[in-house]
DNA sequence: ACCTGAACACCGTTCAAGT
DNA sequence: ACCTGAACACCGTTCAAGT
């Protein structure tokens, strides 16, 4: 029923009211099933993590890329669900399929030579970069792009004037360049990349 | 006045409807000055930043212990705001106190001999990761730390089993460790070391 | 014991009408 | 021209009361 309307109106439209009023009941009624709203939406990332396409084993030199394209997956399956993603930004889930979505993060990490305290602390950091992206990209195109007028930020960016702003002068254009795509790509390889290379001091 | 509930009883209670309660009127009011509320929080951000200690001159060798400095600044500034930082990580602020923190991260980050399309992309990527960290933290410590009962998540780790999960058997205890403080700086420095070393594909 | 109607205390946004 | 009362269309959560 909650998923019926997730698929035709959005995780947003899967509210405590209105899914009592699917069920023809009140409101009271789903709080016998869940504790709160943020209970809710955890169970409803957990159902859509099931359609998540693990990597297929591979070569371990592959451990980069395979990690990179489950992020990516992982994270254009939220884009669907802007406002999901900013509940799971706050929630620290902890359904069946996210533990899976963790492990196989871990796994690729450990493959790669990443272990202990950088795996631990970098899976945390690159799902929480996907979850981000996907609250933060994905409400931009919800809303349409057009009535807002020119982005105000993009705006006062390209007004910035040399003299008091050198530093984005001197990459004005790139602070617009590149894809949405390339630039998410680009990220998860920083982050691994970080991840890999710093030790956290003791 | 909206700086006054803001202050007192914390973003999430300034609402369009709230703030013209305040001001004697009805909620239409408001919307002569600001189109939505998105707008409205985008006033109270640049507000706030403009209290964002920015770092001294210093030596060009420390521009990465400044720029963590500072990445932790405008974090822990929004981690008393948690509700604010979550809309603004949707936000594309676009105030002149945030425009003047992206200058200034620029400017650390080409110090440091980052520069073109890494920095501009880098900007982004660190500026958004300490706001969905105080999205994220935030809300932890706004609601009870304790009728939630211990963390969902961290007990279904605490017992996922070693055969079906090894790769977070083998850091299981790390996945929890450290301070907040201590995981929020080495993902700064994690992140500033993979935008230094990582550069886009062209 | 299990469920829920109705109420409490709110939201954002719009628009016709008033000054 | 500028502002706003009142309405529309919603929210989450609780609790006394019903089956």
């Amino acid at each position: 029923m909650a998923f019926a309307i997730m698929r035709e109106e959005g995780v947003e439209k899967v509210t405590m009211r209105r899914l009592a009023n699917e069920l023809d009941t009140g409101p009271a009624s789903i709080y016998v099933y869940v504790q709160n709203t943020a209970e809710l939406h955890g169970a409803l990332l957990d159902e859509l993590l099931f359609g998540l396409v693990l990597p297929a084993e591979g070569a371990d030199a592959q451990w980069r890329e395979r990690l990179i394209e489950l992020l990516e997956s992982y994270t254009s399956l939220l884009f669907r669900y802007p406002s999901l993603a900013r509940s799971v930004l706050t929630l620290r889930p902890s359904g069946a399929n996210y533990l899976r979505l963790i492990e196989t993060v871990l796994q690729l990490l450990q493959v790669g030579g990443v272990t202990g305290r950088r795996a631990a602390w970098g899976v945390d950091l690159l799902l929480q970069h996907a979850t981000a992206m996907a609250a933060e990209q994905g409400t931009r195109s919800e809303e349409g792009d057009l009535d807002d007028g020119p982005q105000l930020q993009v705006m006062a960016i390209r007004e910035a004037d040399a003299e008091g702003y050198p530093g984005i002068d001197q990459v004005r254009d790139e602070l617009f360049s590149g894809t949405g795509e390339q630039r998410m790509r680009w990220a998860f390889d920083a982050i691994i990349e970080g991840v890999a290379a710093v030790e956290p001091a003791a």
